[in-house]
DNA sequence: GCGACAG
DNA sequence: ATCTTGTCGC
């Protein structure tokens, strides 16, 4: 496969972010989470919907299915996107808010797989990462945020006493503040919001089923 | 050339 | 991401 060609896709993908909130987090009703597994050339896909700002699991998706495109960093989009997009369509409704496991715009072309999964559902997502792909790491305010020059594009949140911080950042349809406040009203004393970690829990869960059976 | 590099 | 046991600490 052509990598640039890959990179103009994702540049005209990050044409159309829109870093503005679609709704005002009092308007929120469901947060979704999202995270797959794998196992040899299968994907495990999961989403798992909670209630919003109560939290209370009532809903989840599974999908697995061969994955044709390699972990390349800053394109993981291609190879975790549709699969993702396919299980979140299944519990997206409207006043939706989708949390990812991967970046959002804090993208070297402002285009990680929050973003694409933003806007091939059409409703605001917000990237978590617990490792740095892109922006410089500056306290500000007593913030940590991640910048591209002047511009804020992420933050970068302490949520245990002892773990690494994670990275998060808008896919689309949502600002960078509001990603951070709905993150940090999502979190249940662990490392990752509540949405994100009940997928990832699923998605381990039906990978070890799968292997029995 | 060297270092960085989500999941 | 995935391969993996015990172990230190709250």
């Amino acid at each position: 496969m052509n990598l640039e060609k890959l990179k103009a896709i994702q540049e005209e993908l990050a044409r159309k972010v829109v870093l503005k909130d679609m709704y005002s987090l009092d308007e929120v009703k469901y947060v979704v989470g999202v995270d797959q597994a794998f196992l040899n050339d299968e994907v495990v896909s999961c989403a798992v919907k909670f209630t919003f700002p109560e939290l209370k699991r009532v809903d989840e998706a599974v999908s697995v299915e061969r994955v044709e495109f390699p972990y390349i960093p800053t394109f993981l989009m291609f190879r975790e996107g549709e699969p993702a997009v396919k299980v979140v369509k299944k519990m997206v409704e409207e006043r939706t808010i989708i949390l990812v496991d991967g970046s959002g715009i804090a993208h070297p072309r402002r285009c990680g797989l929050a973003t694409y999964i933003a806007i091939s559902v059409g409703k605001p997502a917000v990237g978590i990462t617990k490792k740095r792909l892109y922006g410089d790491v500056v306290e500000e305010g007593g913030l940590v945020k991640l910048k591209e020059g002047d511009k804020t594009i992420g933050y970068v949140l302490k949520t245990c006493k002892r773990c690494k911080p994670i990275y998060i950042s808008p896919g689309s349809y949502i600002s960078p503040e509001t990603s951070l406040k709905i993150v940090q009203m999502c979190l249940k004393g662990y490392k990752l919001p509540e949405p994100v970690r009940a997928a990832h829990n699923l998605a381990s869960a039906v990978k070890k089923s799968n292997l029995k059976a």
